[in-house]
RNA sequence: GGGGCGGUGGCGAAACGGCAGACGCAGCGGACUUAAAAUCCGUCGUGCUGAGUAGCACAUGUGGGUUCGAAUCCCACCCGCCCUACCA
């Protein structure tokens, strides 16, 4: 009776022997080529689910193939530590955050470690740690140093029962209350710090250009840093001569159509341009619009609403008088706070105009309506259905213009800007979407903001000698959520390090963005430096280090990530590199994308679906290996897709069916000498799937891998019957599909390599190659078509040429069938593809 | 409102512009078994013709287009999922 597959067995054993031969710890002193390969650190909420290992597994895989071609890979692991459940499990159970993080993070580890990863344990980071988080307070001295870190008020959703601040996802409903107590939150200014992302707006879309990412992530980067060009001129108030106020557009072209002009309610010049018969109305608005601030009024997008002031103002292209409004839907903190309104050609005008009766001028019409001749045919009527001929830049024409009437974009851009800026002080003019990235939160499970306020000296950055700031390990947790940080009098009353006077600090941690955006730096050496007095020149890792490893080649991780986490830290690449810290300016060369795993019933996983998928569970009753290759195998990782417990089944057949090719002995024993035809076709085969597996590999096409290997161990287990089993073409099949697999499920390939005798450990042997002679082949079977429809198949010599395809397609009685009575006209013939005969 | 991704058998999915459905799940038929599980063999898009070998037609969300040839490229539309929120 062979021994049959037992994952429970051999997968804890393997772990083991891995872990004590350190079979996958870093080399900073190989020869091969290095390749820096990282996966997007996990929170530790708790346990590993699917989620995880849907990004894990795969990963792990292609990190492994790297490693057998040949290169010094090497893949690290931490934790992203701080952050907001930590607080809430605080407030719960009245456990301290660092406790509750860091039995978490001991549960994973070991989960991970189930999963048979070739995870570098010995460089572990973890972003909650002194060590760690003295560098990202480090981070911030020197962007205050470099003028990068400033401070200023900006709103934040307030819960007023709480007394706190409130993270985007606390905040629930369309009434936008509070997560935990239910009271509708408030809009509060307040004092906060942001990093000057903005000041690398053009580098980071130009960045773009020069590396290898996925091309909807630098589309959906390039749409959030919005990049605008346009113009900026000046309008002056009719009747004020002296007061005037400034536009940006990026359509100059339409500014004969424009109807109205809306100020922002907060723009400084609504209080001086206001009649006394609007004053109430206006007043009224503005004080409405203050209350409900930036944030509400974004929530709120969609509905137009505004109050005219009473004024006009002189559209300096015609001289026409154009009511001033005021309207939440400009906003004071992009381009200059006011607008034209030209209902004609934007859609967010055209809301506004149709809900105050304002006019709708046309400016632009296609060109085909210009050339007729008839342009003011396009009447209101036409504008109201805004058909894309109209708002269109490309294919209209402007009308209605004076001296512009008949051009046509670019050039009606260009005649306008320049107009503008000789007889309206215009100016061309770049505004960006991109806003600076606001990095305070009034939280206590963050690393602390590293400034004191001194009553004397002002806003005093903590010396770098002082750093890390502790957070402190008594901290009292009140049940409303409100950060301990506030009422720790040993934390928050400091002397200050400039006059030696009573000071105060900081109370805000900062953004766990923060944390991730350079830990791709701080795996190299963690904790670097831990308990020795910093200093400006620091580096904030080995830079001996740093020279073999950096930067990443390769990177792991959901797409949504794309604007958030992917810009945060090539923006911190970038300024370290105006550090002086690196000589590179984007922190990942390449970058791949998986997408979501789903549950049963192809919702997302989540608790209240009832839908969650618990890992240990199936790793438990199938292995590791079975559930990493069903992973793989579910369908293309980019996509995601539900998991199915059924179809898990079929994997763990393949990797029964694997073990047994190589521990069962034949069921019957194949007599005779083999034939030489069938050992070069299983010689074909295992080459055949030596370069697909490669390609797939390369391409991270996990799926079709499997599936290839799946085809492979069925043709073996036919082989095995025959004769050609036991020779040398045999073993070449087994060993190779071994090798092959190996990346994918790293146990039961180690097994069956040490039972084959082979030296320990199949995960350090080199990749098969392909036999490029053993790919070719001789014969090749064509499709023959009549009129694109197949109608029968020739067998032909795989380098016959054109005339002898041609003779043989003709002369097959089936097409000939079908070519009776007819004409053939052509003849088109891919090599090594088809025939297509074309008839009348 | 803007952006991204997708729509192919009963299901998950394959398919450099060139034989649609590889590989697997489920199903169906069979072998082994007292029986079941496991395993193995066969079958498996729909319709029509045919006793049958087989043959034909139709099929990749819908409608157009380009092409000798389209799941694949272009245009318009419908549906689903994810991200984002009035950026002039």
């Amino acid at each position: 009776m062979a021994e049959r597959y037992d994952p429970a067995t051999i997968e804890p054993k393997w772990q083991a022997i891995w872990e004590e031969t350190r079979l996958y710890r870093r080399d900073d002193a190989s020869d091969k080529p290095k390749w820096y390969f990282l996966t997007m650190l996990p929170y530790p909420s708790g346990d590993l689910h699917t989620g995880h290992w849907y990004a894990m597994a795969p990963s792990d895989a292609a990190a492994r193939y790297k490693r057998m071609q040949g290169y010094n890979v090497w893949f690290p692991i931490g934790f992203d530590a701080f952050g907001l459940p930590a607080e809430n499990a605080a407030i719960k159970h009245g456990v301290h955050p660092h406790r509750w993080t860091m039995e978490n993070i001991t549960r994973m580890r070991r989960q991970l470690r189930q999963m048979g990863t070739m995870f570098d344990w010995e460089h572990e980071a973890i972003t909650c740690l002194p060590g760690y988080y003295q560098w990202t307070q480090w981070f911030f001295r020197k962007f205050y140093d470099m003028g990068l870190a400033y401070r200023e008020k900006a709103p934040v959703d307030w819960c007023p029962n709480c007394n706190t601040s409130l993270a985007r996802e606390q905040v629930w409903g369309e009434d936008r209350h509070c997560e935990r107590c239910g009271t509708p939150v408030e809009i509060r200014n307040l004092e906060q710090w942001k990093f000057r992302i903005t000041r690398y707006a053009d580098e980071l879309l130009e960045g773009l250009d020069r590396i290898d990412w996925p091309e909807p992530v630098k589309i959906m980067q390039r749409n959030w840093i919005g990049r605008s060009e346009g113009v900026e001129f000046a309008m002056t108030i009719q009747g004020r001569p002296d007061l005037s106020f400034r536009v940006f557009t990026t359509r100059p072209d339409t500014t004969f159509g424009m109807s109205f002009v809306v100020l922002a309610p907060e723009h400084p010049l609504v209080a001086a341009i206001t009649t006394p018969e609007q004053r109430a109305a206006v007043e009224a608005y503005v004080a409405e619009a203050a209350r409900k601030s930036e944030l509400v009024r974004q929530a709120e997008a969609g509905e137009k609403s505004g109050v005219f002031t009473g004024a006009y103002a002189i559209n300096p292209v015609n001289g026409q008088a154009v009511p001033i409004w005021i309207a939440d839907y400009v906003l004071m903190g992009y381009g200059t706070g006011a607008i034209m309104g030209v209902p004609a050609h934007d859609k967010r005008d055209f809301a506004f105009a149709r809900q105050y009766g304002l006019p709708t001028p046309i400016v632009i019409v296609p060109e085909a309506v210009y050339k007729a001749g008839d342009p003011r045919a396009w009447d209101e009527e036409a504008a109201r259905n805004l058909t894309a001929a109209y708002t269109a830049k490309e294919g209209g024409v402007m009308v209605n213009s004076g001296p512009f009437d008949g051009l046509a974009w670019p050039a009606s851009f260009e005649a306008t800007a320049d107009w503008l800026a000789e007889h309206a002080d215009g100016a061309r003019k770049i505004n960006y979407r991109l806003r600076d990235w606001l990095i305070s939160r009034q939280r206590m499970w963050g690393a602390p903001i590293p400034i004191i306020y001194c009553p004397d000296c002002g806003t005093v950055p903590v010396p770098y000698a002082d750093l890390p700031v502790l957070l402190p390990e008594d901290a009292e947790f009140r049940p409303t959520g409100e950060s301990p940080l506030k009422f720790h009098e040993g934390f928050r009353y400091v002397k200050c390090p400039r006059c030696g006077g009573d000071a105060e600090r900081e109370t805000d941690t900062m953004d766990t963005f923060l944390c991730s955006s350079w830990y791709q730096y701080a795996y190299l050496s963690p904790y670097w430096k831990e308990g020795q007095p910093l200093s400006p020149d620091d580096t904030p890792w080995d830079p001996a280090v740093g020279r073999i490893w950096l930067p990443v080649d390769q990177y792991t991780g959901g797409i949504e990530h794309a604007t958030m986490h992917l810009l945060y830290t090539r923006f911190f690449t970038k300024a370290m590199r105006d550090a002086g810290l690196v000589d590179f300016d984007e922190p990942m060369l390449r970058l791949f994308n998986q997408g979501m795993i789903l549950g049963e019933d192809g919702e997302k996983m989540s608790k209240s679906r009832g839908n969650v998928v618990n890992p240990d569970d199936y790793v438990a009753q199938y292995g590791a290996d079975t559930v990493r290759a069903f992973l793989m195998f579910i369908g293309p990782w980019e996509e995601g897709g539900p998991w199915n417990p059924r179809a898990i089944e079929g994997v763990r057949r393949f990797l029964n069916r694997v073990w047994s090719l190589v521990v069962d002995p034949p069921e019957a024993a194949a007599t005779g000498s083999p034939d030489p035809q069938a050992v070069t076709a299983l010689r074909r085969a295992t080459h055949r799937t030596i370069a697909k597996v490669t390609e797939d590999y390369e391409h991270f096409k996990f799926n079709t891998m499997i599936a290839a290997l799946m085809a492979f161990s069925n043709t073996l287990a036919q082989v095995k019957t025959t004769p050609v089993y036991g020779t040398a073409a045999w073993d070449e099949a087994i060993t190779t599909l071994l090798l092959l697999l190996a990346p994918a499920t790293p146990h039961i390939t180690e097994e069956l390599w040490a039972r084959l005798g082979k030296p320990y450990s199949i995960h350090t042997q080199s990749w098969p190659q392909a036999d490029p002679e053993l790919l070719q082949v001789e014969m090749v079977e064509l499709p023959v078509q009549v009129n694109g429809k197949v109608r029968d198949r020739i067998t032909v010599a795989a380098d016959a040429d054109e005339s002898t395809i041609q003779e043989a397609a003709l002369t097959n009685p089936q097409v000939q069938k079908w070519l009776n009575g007819r004409t053939v006209r052509r003849v088109i013939i891919v090599p090594r593809r088809l025939v297509n005969i074309v008839t009348d």
